[in-house]
DNA sequence: TATAGTGAGTTAAACGTTAAACGGAAGGGA
DNA sequence: TCCCTTCCGTTTAACGTTTAACTCACTATA
């Protein structure tokens, strides 16, 4: 393994002045040194001991992207294509740019303050939703901090997310003009703080803006899995006189939309059907689902953005960043 | 940040000796002392620098997960369900054995020594087709090297991957047992050694087997997206007398379906279709897709398996798992 | 002529951990 | 008494890099 030390030692100068030409620190350094240096480093490909700076420089360019967990079960969380999109897009730009990026479950705020100075982590992007008390103990941190989807505020710590609240507004205003009047909402369990409670909002205000009044026992929860929607299913069809569903995920109205037509609903003649999220998978299904798109590549980009932002120390533009969505109409939404 | 040495000082011990029992070398150790140390390590919140540890142990417990890619392109690899599904599998036992992992994406051997160099990664884990010459750098190296999906062999890396040929038999037996006679096989474009090839050659064998004359003008290549898939719906259409059509990925399938069923073709009746993967869109799309179905969770476990085995220094039971694939039967195939 | 400034470096310590080699007291056997 | 073990440690160096503090020869200025 080749070190800064071979690199010395061929060139002729001290450890110092290699590492300085390394890091661009070579204002003392006579420009035929620097290219006799850098002529070394390539000529020896010489490649630089991340542990051993992260160990003396307490920045080790590793970018942490944490997925926080409630329960530690098996489920895997990369079968969400938003994480994956997501993390894929962060591991280009990121890379771009110099920097490492780890993924890690963590289930409690101990795990994740391990982790962090096991590494001497240098930033960190997270989704899911946190209990208060996780977020508490993110507080104290000093590095930056991208929280993707999740609706809670600090100060230092950055936000991206969509209009989730518009989105669902017009998904559901959009049933309302095709003449709908009693629609149901669908969604995992959700609490104050979370996309999905934002979204049912949404659900709630295009309602009441076009004075039909909210009826509780129209909003459904079920986990997103197949056959958790196979159950919610056999909710929904015997509710008299519904003629829309607002799913507050594409993966639950695809599965939703599967379930439906096994037990002979067809869509949309006997029911239509809302989106959200636009994933590749709406244009695919039978019929193509009308939905609420956002651009992932775009919110993965963005957040990284931002966390670059704060890793060189600049002042942050914005640190909260919420990105537009658009209503693509298919074929799921029947007019009345 | 609490280290070794404040754990020494309030024990009243050396930094060894701290160090032995951290790592379980506390055979020289009295049971009393161990007490003392783990008692301080819990009550000091102490965590383990692992950069200080790879630095002097040349084993920093990171594993890479490595994307190859051939062109530097913008295409997200994570878009592709295998690779979330499976790096989440990963990312899980990983981490339950003490290790991290971190993603890469590389394009040449250069950038791929470079990375173990720079973090002195202890295994690697790759998906992609390799050009022999990136093969050819993987050699020398001593960690454990676990390819998914890649039909190369040699002694010290290790392999795994699916009956990809017994089950495009099978996908294509199936069809003939239902009486289709001109059969089409689409798929992105291969090389030798790579899976899609190994599919091809269990389509091809199948129908000699059934005395099928092989026509290599119904083999059909396009990408995957949607808009290659409607370039290649356009080229099928016109093929006088296709009745089915065997796609190696249901990605590809199911993109098709949809073309097909814009342009006024219906699935099954007009023309039938199995897939490769079983994914969670196969069930969701109309009509649901037969395809060969693999279980990636599975694959994802035992690949870390391999993996962990060799970083453990064991001795491997084997170096390469073909795991078995299975035909569903769903409602894509019309039985003429 | 004395002083300061500048260009081009160097030296030494530090980061947190591990590994190799060494030490010293207590007990046992000849 | 002397030597050998065993038990329970310690001391020291090393890993590769950065950083703070120096050095030393010139040049420019007052």
């Amino acid at each position: 393994m080749v070190t800064i030390k071979d690199i010395a030692q061929v060139t002729g100068v001290s450890c110092t002045t290699v590492s300085n030409v390394i890091n661009g620190k070579d204002h003392r350094v006579s420009a035929e040194t620097i290219e006799r240096i850098n002529d070394a480093i390539k000529e020896l490909g010489y490649v630089p001991n991340m542990s051993a700076r992260a160990l003396v420089s307490n920045s080790s360019k590793v970018i942490g992207f944490i997925n926080h967990v409630v329960t530690k079960d098996d489920s895997n969380f990369m079968e969400d294509p938003f994480h994956s999109v997501f993390i894929g897009v962060l591991e280009r730009v990121l890379r771009e740019n110099g920097y490492y990026l780890m993924l890690r479950t963590v289930a409690t705020a101990e795990e994740l303050m391990a982790f962090l100075r096991n590494w001497n982590v240098d930033g960190l992007f997270f989704t899911g939703i946190f209990k208060d008390a996780f977020f508490d103990a993110l507080a104290p941190l000093t590095i930056p901090i991208v929280l993707v989807d999740s609706y809670v505020s600090d100060t230092h710590i950055c936000n991206i997310g969509l209009e989730d609240f518009k989105g669902s507004h017009m998904a559901t205003s959009h049933l309302i003009e095709r003449g709908h009047q009693k629609i149901a909402f669908v969604s995992p369990s959700f609490r104050e703080g979370g996309v999905v409670h934002a979204r049912f909002c949404g659900y709630q205000k295009a309602l009441t803006d076009n004075r039909i009044p909210f009826d509780p026992s129209l909003v459904l929860e079920a986990e997103m899995d197949f056959a958790s929607c196979k159950q919610l299913c056999e909710e929904l069809i015997p509710i008299p006189d519904l003629t829309a569903v607002v799913a507050s995920a594409d993966i639950m109205a695809a599965n939703l939309m599967t379930c439906l037509r096994e037990r002979g609903v067809s869509i949309p003649e006997d029911l239509s059907i809302v989106g959200f999220d636009d994933i590749s998978l709406s244009r695919v299904v039978t019929p193509p689902l009308t939905t609420v798109h956002q651009d992932m590549n775009l919110k993965g980009s963005m957040a990284v953005e931002m966390m670059l932002e704060r890793l060189e120390g600049n002042v942050p533009k914005k640190s909260n960043i919420t990105l537009p969505v658009q209503l693509i109409q298919r074929e799921s939404v029947r007019t009345l």
